[in-house]
RNA sequence: GCCUCUGUAGCUCAGUCGGUAGAGCAGAGGACUGAAAAUCCUCGUGUCGGUGGUUCGAUUCCGCCCGGAGGCA
């Protein structure tokens, strides 16, 4: 089977990933394929730092706006869609370019994790969370001991959710995770992929972030939280404890001076970058381009060796 | 000018009756397979203002100098 060609960028927060990617598919005929767990909501726009119409340039936008901030989503469901709008997209000889910043949402499709027949149970969450709270997360850890070891074995006694979900697979399909991660991996990908990450120096992608913070300020971020509580999304929900959102509400709710919920913001923005990075830095396949030295945005013109590098791989395949 | 207080980690500070020091915050590293902007784990980074003296040994005691705060004038 000939491999089908796939650019993917990714990096941490406020490194230019968004910017990147439009240049490249306008460069390359390509369409984009987000891989953010924030942007897929609608109306939250500022926060989530989404590409406006103008910022897009015409270019196709997938996998943002795609459900309502009320509407739970996940990884499985990402995949599924990612995979079928990278097809719709070949299907139109263009070239697909996945950018994002969400390191679970981007593996799922370049490793093509396997998610169908595991599903999820609140009820049964929940229930193993109360059995937590009661009897020790040592207790729960001990459950899952015995039906998979080598998980729990992976599994630090702390990381109750990680511990339910195991628990959950075993519970509902009667393979253990391990087993089912096993079998997953079998699963070749079928994208021949070029992976690009953006990173920089950390004093200078912090300052880069409180730049974008006080940015979104300026831009309306609290009344577009306000909105979106108007609107009757609410502060327990995935989408609203995004950053950006539940500083916001905070202050909102007089938990907080607005400077404080700014604060706030910024460090936990920065944390999350670390995080970003700490994930990426594992792979050993992304073609790492440091922005501030090599890449300025006025000059995308490929001269870039790595960005050669990657563009040629794809182009290598002949399929484009 | 005099008096008092003060100078310890990036920040706020604790401490050593003399044996080269530790908290919080900030920060660093790691994990991650249906919540992932979530969640979980690990880690103290230091000319103890400078310089002389006393001492086996000074960040600690003493002198002087430099910086900061307050008081009296």
């Amino acid at each position: 089977m000939i491999q089908k060609p796939l650019i993917v960028i990714v990096g941490p927060t406020a490194a230019g990933k968004t910017g990147l990617s439009i240049e490249l598919a306008l460069e390359l005929e390509g369409e984009i394929v987000s891989a953010d767990s924030m942007q897929i909501y609608k109306y939250m726009d500022i926060g989530t730092a989404k590409p406006t119409p103008e910022e897009q340039k015409g270019i196709q936008h997938y996998l943002i706006d795609e459900v309502t901030p009320d509407q739970a989503f996940s990884v499985a469901r990402y995949k599924a869609l990612a995979d079928n709008y990278i097809e719709q997209i070949r299907s139109k000889g263009k070239l697909p370019v996945m950018v994002g910043g969400t390191g679970l949402y981007i593996d799922s499709t370049v490793r093509n994790i396997q998610f169908s027949e595991t599903v999820c149970d609140w009820d049964y969450r929940r229930y193993l969370h109360e059995t937590a709270q009661t009897k020790g997360n040592q207790y729960l850890h001990r459950m899952l001991e015995q039906v998979d070891p080598l998980t729990a074995h992976k599994l630090h006694v702390n990381d109750v959710r990680r511990i339910i979900r195991a628990l959950e697979v075993y519970r509902f399909t009667g393979i253990p995770m391990s087993k089912h991660q096993e079998e997953s991996l079998k699963q070749p990908s079928p994208y021949n992929i070029a992976m690009i990450g953006l990173t920089m120096d950390r004093a200078l992608l912090y300052e880069r972030i409180n730049a974008r913070v006080d940015l979104m300020l300026r831009q309306g971020l609290v009344d577009e939280v306000k909105k979106l509580m108007d609107m009757g999304y609410t502060e327990d929900m995935t989408s609203m404890k995004g950053l950006g959102y539940k500083e916001i509400i905070d202050y909102l709710k007089g938990k907080t001076t607005l400077e404080e919920a700014v604060e706030i913001l910024k460090r936990d923005t920065r944390r999350y970058a670390k995080r970003q990075l700490t994930w990426f830095r594992r792979n050993k396949n992304i073609y790492w381009i440091d922005v501030y030295d090599r890449y300025r945005p006025k000059d995308l013109d490929l001269s870039n060796e790595l960005l050669k590098k990657s563009v040629k791989h794809i182009v290598g395949t002949g399929v484009i």
